[in-house]
RNA sequence: GCCUUGGUAGCUCAGUGGCAGAGCGGCAGCCUUGUAAGCUGUUGGUCGCGGGUUCAAUUCCCGCCCGAGGCUCCA
């Protein structure tokens, strides 16, 4: 298809030539809103800042070893290479996919709590539409194509297409406005070039957040922007990674920094500590400023989790109106967040943190969120005479994750694998057990076992994942009838 | 696309110009298990694909395919 790679190149262009002749200017911002130079800031106490904003210009990104989220995520059997696939297209065992679909209810259901109005729209869009030639040309992305009746569409690598053409085609009313759209894009699609390419870091085929947010003026923005400034903090908070474990990153227009100077300062406050700065003389891009929050992991490598930016421009080339005050139209001011970021990206930044923790400390016991761990509680049964015993405490449990291992093995063998599998509380129960309230736990982390009922486990459990959604065990209950997906 | 590196059992990996190996797993049996690996047996392979050199190639040579990592990038 000749023509069609001909039409490739013509799409690929101007903001990446743009990019290169324009030089960014890089900064440390202090909590005073003090701008450092980069050689200037003294990094002590800040040595992530120091790795992030390092990374951001360095010449040599070389590493020679996998990452160690990829062992992990095969060895926990959450996710996989597909061999069979394009490079980046990844598969989800069980247990992954309830991590991930746990991922991607809370981030929806905090979205909704902020206003967003979920949608869904198409995965694939004409590459001959004329809003989105100009769209592409604007992003120098590398999209996947795909051909239909000779029309070449491209997948979509974030929900902007399809949200913007719904409302270009809605009616809004200044009342309306601040206008939230949200979708979880799953998936999102970049062809990123195959070397790029890293484990969960970074896929071809990605499911993201995408909130959208309308708004009538630039101070109608800023309050907005400062809202999901929140959102991003709490909903990462939620998943687990606290302001200690990213950076942020604020990228801007010279003159849009001079004229909002005290709210850049308030944002560099809210994340309480400094940030890295990348600044243009010119605006190159949709937005006039866009902040990111970066993991850095554990091969010192920088990558954006959250993201919000302003953009000036595409409420006009989509045509986006609404009816002001004064009876005449306007295209609004459009805030583009991913409160999360890929999340893909935030399993990689769990893992990454915790081989972190165990590399920093030998002793260290590894483990996923509660509210994320496939297996809560394992009851360990110390024969099969006592399953029957294991069944009953299992059957005290509501809204809680237990299984049993009723595998004809030893205890020991069978602690083991459930260390292995960073299994939060292990019971085992036998004679000792039978009949009496409390059990003893072997809670992760915890040298000493605990003495405990059911009902103070629950209420412990439930404390912790209290605003978290909840899905049952990804596998059978017991482990005899479990399949091995990987070794 | 370019560069580096790899492909041997389901997994992790060793090995050799001359019968294809280990550990783990799986399966069978024994043991009836008390807080990080119980014992015995057994099943696993087109040594990525194609060609060449050779009496003989998994091993040496050439080409290709696929994976991973680096360069442009971003969630």
């Amino acid at each position: 298809m000749k023509p069609m790679s001909e039409k490739k190149e013509e799409v690929v262009s101007e903001a990446l030539k743009a990019e290169e002749s324009l030089r960014s200017r890089w900064y440390i911002m202090d909590l005073d809103g003090k701008l450092w130079d980069l050689d200037e800031f003294d990094f002590q106490g800040h040595d992530k800042l120091r790795k992030f904003s390092g990374y951001e210009y360095a010449k040599d990104r070389t590493v020679d070893r996998t990452p160690p989220h990829v062992n992990l995520m095969r060895s926990l059997e959450l996710v996989d290479y597909e061999p069979a696939s394009d490079p980046g297209n990844f598969r989800y065992y069980p247990k992954g996919r309830m991590v991930k679909a746990l991922l991607e209810e809370y981030v929806t259901s905090m979205v909704h709590k902020y206003g967003g109005m979920e949608v869904e729209t198409p995965l694939m869009y004409s590459m001959e539409h004329p809003t989105l030639k100009s769209y592409l040309n604007r992003f120098p992305a590398r999209q996947y194509t795909v051909e239909s009746d000779d029309t070449p569409y491209f997948l979509r690598f974030a929900a902007c297409f399809g949200q913007f053409l719904m409302s270009h085609d809605a009616t809004i009313s200044y009342r309306n406005l601040p206008m939230r759209i949200y979708e979880m894009t799953r998936y999102s699609f970049r062809r990123e070039q195959r070397g790029e390419l890293t484990g969960l870091r970074r896929l071809r085929a990605f499911t993201m957040p995408d909130v959208h947010a309308f708004c009538k003026n630039l101070v109608q923005a800023r309050s907005e922007y400062m809202r999901r400034f929140k959102l991003s903090q709490d909903v990462l908070a939620g998943i687990g990674l606290e302001k200690e474990d990213y950076e942020l990153a604020l990228r801007m227009v010279e003159d849009f920094y001079n004229e909002n100077k005290e709210f850049i300062k308030g944002l560099v406050q809210k994340h309480g500590k400094p940030v890295l700065v990348e600044m243009w003389k010119e605006r190159f891009a949709y937005f006039i400023l866009k902040w990111d929050m970066n993991f850095v992991d554990a091969l010192d490598k920088a990558s954006a989790l959250a993201t919000d930016q302003i953009d000036v421009e595409n409420g006009e080339r989509y045509d986006i109106k609404y009816m002001d005050e004064d009876g005449t139209q306007k295209h609004p001011y459009i805030l583009h967040c991913s409160p999360s970021g890929a999340i893909e990206r935030d399993i990689y930044a769990i893992l990454e943190r915790e081989a972190m923790r165990m590399k920093a400390d030998n002793g260290y016991k590894p483990q996923l969120p509660l509210w994320l761990a496939p297996t809560q509680v394992r009851i360990i049964p110390v024969s099969h005479e006592y399953v029957g015993f294991a069944d009953m405490v299992r059957g005290k449990f509501s809204k809680v994750r237990v299984d049993i291992d009723n595998r004809d093995e030893t205890v020991g063998k069978k602690i083991r694998d459930a260390e292995k599998e960073w299994i939060p509380y292990i019971v085992v129960v036998g004679e000792r057990e039978a009949g009496k309230e409390k059990l003893p736990v072997r809670v992760r982390g915890v040298k000493d076992s605990q003495n405990m009922s059911v009902a103070e486990m629950q209420e412990k459990i439930h404390a912790e994942t209290e605003d978290k959604p909840y899905r049952p065990v990804p596998v059978p209950v017991y482990l005899q009838e479990r399949p091995k997906f990987v070794g």
